[in-house]
DNA sequence: ATAGGCTGTAAGCTGTTGCTTACGTTAGCG
DNA sequence: CGCTAACGTAAGCAACAGCTTACAGCCTAT
């Protein structure tokens, strides 16, 4: 588990913005202000949403001169997956183990 | 898609104490009372959080007299993961893509 | 009909989020 | 050394989320 808790992650996924600016630094890094362009809001709240996206363990930093590079932490966003996935595979575990009973019966008393 | 729309979804998944009672009611429908009685918070709020997962359509609703029974839309639950997966997979599709240019690479100049 | 569960909903409060404007900081260049 | 570009960050504000208390609406049983 990269991701430092579940919840931040989640919080960070949960808003649209924020959802875009990872697309955009999934197959290349790029800087804050090339991330901004891609937005009409301004880049404070860009930056904003990368710290937002940096302390969940979804993006990672690092500098170029001047300048900050941004890209998605993937294995990060997987970890989230995973999560979801396997927070939900009870349920469909359950509905499995139901079918098993409800098929036995039908054999059992035909 | 079931889910009426994915900011919505996203949103009421970003809260634990939601996601916990998506879980109780997995498997099985329950109250809105034997709900709350599995949280320390009162009742309204549960009742509060219930009508969140209704409007992003991952809970369904159903009435047994006097009592309200709730239970997971499961399958909507499962767009929400499908649609992180899609939302993610293109990434993993170029870094394929990349692997595999640079597997070319290796072949034509050893 | 009326009494009592089981519940959603309105009102009000507090903390948080997301935005903007203004300012501070660091790197590179003349 | 200044100067500029590329940033993060603080301050302030409107909107929203989540909680509690209080109230209103059904349904059932008596």
């Amino acid at each position: 588990m990269i991701i430092s808790d579940v919840d931040s992650a989640f919080r960070a996924l949960a808003d649209p913005t924020r959802r875009r600016i990872l697309q955009l630094v999934a197959n290349q890094p790029l800087s804050a202000g090339e991330i901004a362009n891609h937005f009409q809001t301004t880049r404070p709240a860009v930056s904003q949403h990368l710290g937002v996206l940096r302390e969940a363990g979804l993006l990672s930093e690092s500098r170029d001169g001047s300048r900050r590079l941004y890209q998605a932490e993937s294995m990060a966003v997987d970890d989230v997956i995973n999560h979801l996935q396997s927070f939900w595979s009870p349920r469909l575990q359950e509905l499995k183990r139901q079918a098993e009973r409800k098929e036995r019966h039908r054999h059992a008393k035909p």
